[in-house]
DNA sequence: ATAGAAAATGATAGTCATTATCAATCGATT
DNA sequence: AATCGATTGATAATGACTATCATTTTCTAT
C-alpha cells in the first residue's frame, strides 16, 4: 500500500506527505510504519533519497530514474531535475585531483525560475 | 567572545561546538546566545553558514574566504574545501538553459580520501 | 550622574522531523 | 492449533534549534 502511493506520487514526498495520502485510504495506519518502509524501499533500491536542505527528507523512485541534481525556484518552490554530463565528469575529476574516490554527490542550484523572475 | 572563538576556530563550527569551546573560559554564557550570535554574524557578512547534510548547521568565516565546495570523506570525515571555475560556469549555463536566475547552490562530493581508502 | 527606554542575555519550555520502545497482532512453520 | 519471530501502531524520546520571558546590561536624554 505504501509502496503504491509512493509510486503513483508525483514525486519528491516526504513520508509526512506519504502518511497523509495513505491515512485517506487507512486511518489505521501508523505512521512510524511509513517513516520504517520508505527506509526499506531504499534499502531495497526501489526509492532514493533527496535533501533539499529545509531538513525534510523526501524521496524519489529510482527504477529507470538516472542520477540527477535539482534547481529548485526559492519563490515557488519548484523544482526541475536536471543533469549536466560535463558536470559529472568534471566532479569525478576534482575529486580525483584530491585523491578521493568518489561515491557520490550532491548538487542542488537555488534561484528564480522564468515565471517568478517576471513578476 | 564568540566571535573570537568563532575566528580562531579551525572552520565548520557548529554553534553547539564553540558553545563547548567558550563554555570553558565562561561558564556563565547560554547556549541560547551562540545560537543568536552565529546568525548574527551571517547577517553581519562575518560568517557564512554550510550544511553537509547531517542536520546540524556549521559556520565558516566569510571574510577573504571565498565561496567554494566541500568533498567530505565519508569514512574519517574530513573535509576540503574545493572550487572549480568551470563547473561554476556550467552550473550557470544549467540554469540559464532552463530559465532560472541562479542565487546560489550547494555541491558536497562524498567519497573517501586517499588515506582512507589506502586501508 | 541618573532615570527611563531599549537591547541583550540566560534559563527554560516548545517545536518539528525523525527514531526508539514496547505491547499487541500477524504469519509462517511445524 | 501451538510456537516463535517479524511487523505494526501508539506513544515516548531525541536532538538541533527557536520562542518566550523575566532579568540584566547598555544606551540616551536629561
Ligand atoms: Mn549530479
Ligand atoms: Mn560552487
Ligand atoms: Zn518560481
Ligand atoms: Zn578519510
Amino acid at each position: 500500500m505504501i509502496l503504491n502511493a509512493f509510486l503513483k506520487s508525483a514525486g519528491h514526498s516526504s513520508s509526512e506527505e506519504l502518511y497523509d495520502l495513505i491515512k485517506r485510504d487507512d486511518p489505521s495506519i501508523g505512521q512510524a510504519t511509513i517513516y520504517r518502509t520508505m527506509k526499506l524501499l531504499v534499502d531495497a533500491g526501489l526509492a532514493r533519497s533527496v535533501d533539499f536542505g529545509d531538513g525534510i527528507v523526501r524521496y524519489e523512485q529510482k527504477l529507470g530514474h538516472e542520477h540527477h541534481d535539482h534547481l529548485i525556484c526559492e519563490q515557488c518552490g519548484i523544482h526541475v531535475e536536471v543533469v549536466d554530463s560535463v558536470i559529472e565528469e568534471l566532479q569525478e575529476d576534482l575529486a580525483k585531483r584530491h585523491g578521493f574516490r568518489l561515491y557520490r554527490h550532491k548538487m542542488v542550484l537555488y534561484g528564480l525560475c522564468a515565471e517568478c523572475s517576471s513578476e
